[in-house]
DNA sequence: GTCACAGTGTTGCATAAGCAACATCAAGTC
DNA sequence: GACTTGATGTTGCTTATGCAACACTGTGAC
């Protein structure tokens, strides 16, 4: 789907912070968040405490490490709005960050379904919502033509987008038969850009 | 169940390993042993090449690693005959290394049923049975006082009660439902104080 | 023939992970 | 108060893994 540039980081990594993740969230499971000590963590994922803290400085920490992945998206390569265009069902024209977002987190369902989920931590969405506000703030010369000069300000205007984007997943993670992430782009997209119809 | 003195190895050897286990083992499931090329192992495994030949010197160095694993329980501190006694059903005194040997194949059954069953290799059974027979050359005190000196030689006992507790196992391993560990070191033992009877 | 190519092993150096020991802190317990 | 106890972080050193480069081998194409 997606480009696959990601600058592979060292595989000795990837495993670490994998075990981590998935003891970490075996435990918020069975125990509730706050319940969760460091050293059961350690002790399930078979990795070492100083190792832990080479990686995260708290539970908190490993707690955000998805949604600072989602950050790490944004701001990469993967962020560029214009260059990749994917023709995915009726679209067409989606940008591939798109559905680079939604694939990460389809990817990851079990902790988003956990973590924005009823029983889920307000954190979680807000640094979410927070992640997106970011970048569409930065990359705001793409609104910059659209914006009629008395409407509603630009940061209000970032915020509403990025929190209509974290209900759009909160829905899709409740849904029994969840679309394709590439159609979920596209129907996202498409409200998007009828938010801008005004051009 | 049994004891626990393993010694126990560094965590990121014991990663590795099981690593290119589980990719060796599901590629051979997949294509046979000879079409797997070590360069596959370790692009499933994730493992890097100079780490594969720092542990095994072929694939057929890892396709012995099981067998060679149930020489070294033999050998070391689970190779006890006397001491720990387990108390296991009608058993009243049963040696803690037989169940040991019961339960690594019950712990590596995919491995086993592979390697024993009908289109496994030849190699691996004479190697388990080879284990076996050294095992009990080594213990041959404990056959001596039984010995009628015009019977049968003591090398040719051993290696008839290796063969026997080979296809003991591949009888278990056909099972639809398999004895439990325990169980089947009890049957087997009976089995084998019945040949030492004369005493 | 030789040329390219793909798989196998090997080596030196860089880095992540393990480990043991330590300091810190909070919550009991006396 | 002092004193344990258990969990959290930190640190210096050791070791396993990753990586890139290399030589070697066989095999098929031409």
């Amino acid at each position: 789907m997606s480009q696959e540039l990601a600058a592979k980081p060292d595989p000795r990594v990837r495993r670490t912070q994998q075990l981590l993740r998935d003891a970490f969230l075996a435990l918020v499971l069975e125990q509730g968040f706050e319940a969760v000590r460091v050293s059961e963590i350690i002790t399930r994922a078979e990795v070492n405490r100083a190792t832990f803290y080479r990686h995260y400085r708290s539970k908190r920490d490993l707690l955000r490490s998805w949604t600072q992945e989602v950050g790490t998206l944004l701001n990469t390569g993967a962020g560029s709005l214009e260059d990749p265009r994917i023709n995915a069902g009726s679209a067409e024209y989606l940008p591939a960050v798109v559905v680079t977002l939604f694939e990460h987190i389809a990817a990851h369902t079990p902790y988003y379904r956990l973590m924005l989920g009823r029983h889920g931590l307000n954190s979680i969405a807000s640094d979410m919502e927070l992640q997106v506000t970011q970048f569409l703030e930065r990359r705001a010369d793409l609104f910059n033509g659209a914006l009629p000069p008395d409407g509603a300000p630009l940061g209000m205007r970032t915020r509403a987008y990025a929190a209509e984007f974290v209900g759009i997943v909160k829905w899709w993670l409740e849904q029994d038969l969840p679309p394709s992430p590439g159609q979920m782009a596209v129907w996202t997209w498409d409200l998007s850009i009828r938010l801008e119809d005004s051009t």
